[in-house]
DNA sequence: ATTGACTCTATAGTCACTATAGAGTTTAGA
DNA sequence: TCTAAACTCTATAGTGACTATAGAGTCAAT
C-alpha cells in the first residue's frame, strides 16, 4: 500500500504520515524501485493509534512516550499513568481557565446594548478601563509552552 | 519613557511590546538620539488594553479590529457584538471539546490498575485497540485554524 | 507518446510570541 | 576619562504540529 492509501484509510493527511515518519513516530518504511514508501497492514494500526493520542490531545511527544513503552512490554505501567495523570490536570486546568474567560466574556457582552455607538459601547470602554483588580493574564498557555533555555 | 520601564509598568515582555509595534497593534513612537524607543504615558493604557484583550484569548487580529472600531467613535458597534458572539462561542466550544476529552482521559485511566507491567496495562491496550466507534478526531482545532489557500 | 494521478524532497508558512547574536547607547562609578 | 554594566537596536531562528507549495520524478492507462 502506498502512502495515499494509508492515508485514506486512517483520515490521516499523506504529509502528516511523512512528518510522523520523520519525527520518528512511524518506523520508515522499504521503498519501492520509484522510491514510494510501501506500507503494510500494520502500519493501519500504529497510524491509529497516533491518532487517538492525536484525538486525545496527547503531544507527539507524549504519544513518542507510550510508543517506546508500548515496545517494553516487561517494565512497569507508572510512567503511563504519571503521564495520563499529567495530561488529566492539564486539561482541567484549562477547562478552568477557559470556564473563567467564558464568565468575563459573557460579563462584557453584557454591558453592550442594542445599537449603540461605538463611542458609548461598553464593551470597548471596559476594555479601555484600569485593570487593576484584573488577573495578571498568562494563564492560558498552550500545552506544552515550556520555556527551553538551550 | 523607555520600552524596558513600559515593558515593566504593564508587565509585557520587551520583545512583545516591539513585536505588538510591527503588527500595528501599537503606533510607531518618535526615537532618540540614539535611536531608542520613547512612550509617553498614554502607551499603558493602550498597551493594557492589548494585554487585556490577550487575557481574553482574544487573538491579534480580533484585537486590531476592536482598536480600529475604537478609533471611530462615531461607527455602531454591532461590529463589536458579533466578534464577540463568534469568540464566545468559539470558547465554549473549546470547553464542550476538552470535557467530552476529559471524561475520555478519565475512563482511560481507569483502565489500569496498580502496578502492572506495561504488557497488561489497560490504558495502552485500549488505546492499540480498533477505532471505530471514535469520532473523526480534528474537532479540537485550534482558534484561527484557517486553511489559507492562497 | 502523452496525459493524469500519484509520489518524492525541500522549503516556507501558520500564531504569538521567545531567545539569541552582534552591534550600538547610556549611565554609573573608579 | 575610561570602563563595565545595563540597556537598547535590528535581524534572524525557533517553538508545535502540522499545511501548502514548488519542482521534479514515477506509474498506469490510452
Ligand atoms: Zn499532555
Ligand atoms: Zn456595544
Ligand atoms: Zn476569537
Ligand atoms: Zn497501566
Amino acid at each position: 500500500m502506498k502512502i495515499g492509501e494509508l492515508a485514506k484509510r486512517t483520515g490521516c493527511s499523506v504529509q502528516a504520515i511523512r512528518y510522523y515518519e520523520k519525527e520518528n513516530l512511524l518506523p520508515s518504511t522499504r521503498r519501492s524501485d520509484g522510491n514510494f514508501r510501501l506500507y503494510d497492514e500494520s502500519y493501519i494500526e500504529q497510524l491509529s493509534f497516533i491518532r487517538l493520542c492525536r484525538g486525545l490531545d496527547l503531544s507527539l511527544s507524549e504519544v513518542r512516550q507510550l510508543l517506546s513503552l508500548k515496545n517494553s512490554p516487561g517494565a512497569d505501567c507508572d510512567e503511563v499513568n504519571y503521564m495520563m495523570e499529567a495530561h488529566i490536570q492539564q486539561v482541567e486546568a484549562r477547562i478552568n481557565d477557559l470556564m473563567e474567560l467564558n464568565d468575563q466574556l459573557r460579563a462584557l457582552r453584557s454591558y453592550c446594548s442594542d445599537q449603540q455607538t461605538v463611542e458609548n459601547c461598553g464593551i470597548l470602554q471596559s476594555l479601555s478601563s484600569s485593570v487593576d483588580d484584573r488577573p495578571t493574564g498568562d494563564t492560558h498557555d498552550r500545552h506544552n509552552g515550556a520555556t527551553f533555555s538551550g
